[in-house]
DNA sequence: GGCGGCAGTGAATACGTTTGCAGCCGCGTG
DNA sequence: CACGCGGCTGCAAACGTATTCACTGCCGCC
């Protein structure tokens, strides 16, 4: 049985098949009568258009790709922060009309030539922690390309960027700390180059400590990568070291979720012998015990914003970065300082 | 500047067109000579085929879609299950050629008609707990639906399934309490109609205690849906009501989470007053504290089952639906009987 | 009464591939 | 020498739609 076509429903309501296209497509051009017999007959026949066809003679596409950057070296799960991303951007592009293509890997040049020159995708999302600079700087200068990046938003870089003000995460988050009355707050993150958002959380973390004429001391920071279990090794790193800390702000939620075991396991308990704040707010950590407080990067928010910038560059308008604001929520694993 | 097309390859090449689309697809037809220069050729100018042309022509397509399926009422995030699924699912689809496009949405047929129909995509992947049965029954019968669901593998049922062996890992949870030497075992899930899966996990936790010589009590069964935050009503309802217990089987993780909490909440240590074993093994519930026992799916093998069935079907091919079987992992949520 | 314009429609073309078919060349065989 | 055959290549016809252009009535206007 041959595909039916839209000559077939152009055959059967007596019409052109290019009425038929412009009928289905809602176009002011015919008549509102034969519109609604076109669009009833296709209905009836559930007739729908052939998106092959559509894309190659119009040459536009309604999909947009999505690339999850797979950290290599980590336990394969995504972290779950981009979990939510990858929702609440796919709820987003479907309320524009767009189907999102879902792909984890290693970022590669090869990638973008296969889903933008191939129009795979008429735009790509990059998500994944990590410094993609490099990266952008090369892919920013092929033609037209459509690309935004989940990250830090930096000023005169080249490329699109939609991220969280991280900088501002982590003061809230370490303000949050000295309130309590701690004055001795350990961090845990890897601020190396390779992850500037950890970078930037860092540096609100000094900017809170600052303003309290504290200084960051490098002994009460443990450089760590994203999963829990890495969490938990710098925990363990950092108790051996011996130097007495109140509280623990880790850069990202998993880390927070493998300190909190550590230092369990070292018979500290959280909150009362150490608070711990975490960043991101994955969905598991409001039901962990005890529940985490952590800066919430909204999700849903973040994605409206990614598609709708990103929309805006496959339409050819300028389209700016822009920084999300992160806010404090406060749990069960803070507690004022015991001293 | 117009797209690039096989056509500005074979000027280049010196070939038709026809032999650059032969040699770009490794047509033995093609001299190795040749086929190695337009290949070359094809690299250097970042030629990639368009796949909307490609996919109108051959009436074929690369491409698979995933419904997760949105359960209403819940927060809108999407269980780590299936977070973990879906990566999964993803990478066994790239191994073979495959996009994935994602989609989350309410199931209806109108879907079916939009990427099926309008052959966006080759065959479709259901993923969601819950009662696909009647909807199955409808689309299984639309002409060459290839449609693979996750979900219970029931016998003589429509459609094609991939799913956990449910009912053993039920009875692998409460085998374990029960060799702990706990005789009294809460079950957290709902067990109604609508969620199939957790009606074979209740089954098997009742194989299990029908071993022991042990019958179910409906006093220790609280039902609920599949999140941490009713899993702690349900544990919070199953207090109130002062029937002992030394151990709780949840249906799954998210449950487990909210139960864990709720029993501490009400001065009932996990495992010390209470052993609580989970299902699923979503990735965060082993870093929590404690870690959860609790009943594996592995995710990556599904993942692969699910494409190689689904890819069958999509060639036509006689496709089996497949049960995987779950294993048990035990953590620190599960401890021996204090009496 | 002729003429411009407008609403509605159809004919025809192009989008960039894949693929069936035919053709060419060179070689071995009858 | 004719013929066939296999390896390689090109020609040309689709695939199903969007879109340009032309056409038909019809109205209003000078």
């Amino acid at each position: 049985m041959p595909r039916i076509t839209s000559l077939d429903i152009a055959k059967l309501a007596g019409v052109s098949q290019a009425t038929v296209s412009r009928a289905l497509r809602d176009s002011p051009l015919v008549r509102s009568e034969t519109r609604l017999r076109v669009q009833r007959i296709a209905r009836e026949h559930s007739y729908s258009v052939d998106s092959a066809a559509r894309n190659l003679r119009s040459r536009r596409n309604r999909t947009i790709a999505m690339l999850v950057r797979e950290e290599s070296g980590m336990d394969s799960a995504i972290n779950p922060f981009f979990t939510s991303l990858l929702a609440s951007i796919t709820r987003a592009a479907a309320a524009n009309g767009y189907d999102v293509l879902l792909s984890l890997q290693q970022l590669s040049e090869d990638w973008v030539a296969d889903y933008q020159a191939s129009n795979k995708a008429a735009g790509i999302v990059l998500l994944g922690y990590g410094d993609y600079r490099d990266y952008i700087r090369k892919i920013a200068l092929l033609d037209g390309a459509r690309i935004l990046t989940w990250g830090p938003v930096v000023a005169g870089q080249p490329g699109h960027f939609v991220g969280c003000d991280n900088r501002r995460g982590g003061y809230l988050a370490t303000r949050h700390l000295l309130d309590l009355g701690h004055r001795r707050i350990a961090f845990l993150g890897d601020i190396s180059d390779d992850c500037p958002e950890f970078q930037d959380r860092y540096r609100g973390h000094v900017d809170a400590l600052a303003e309290a004429d504290l200084v960051p001391m490098d002994a009460l920071h443990a450089a760590t990568p994203a999963s829990a279990h890495e969490g938990a090794l710098a925990a363990r790193a950092l108790l051996r070291r011996d130097v007495h800390f109140s509280a623990a702000f880790c850069a990202s939620d998993l880390i927070a979720l493998g300190a909190v075991r550590a230092f369990g396991e070292a018979g500290l308990a959280v909150p009362e012998a150490v608070s711990v704040v975490g960043f991101d707010d994955i969905p598991a950590v409001a039901h962990t015990t005890p529940a985490l407080t952590t800066i919430r990067q909204d999700t849903d928010l973040a994605g409206a914003a990614i598609v709708s910038t990103l929309l805006r560059l496959i339409a050819g308008e300028p389209a700016e970065s822009k920084l999300l604001a992160p806010s404090l929520v406060v749990r069960e694993s803070s507690a004022a300082a015991g001293d």
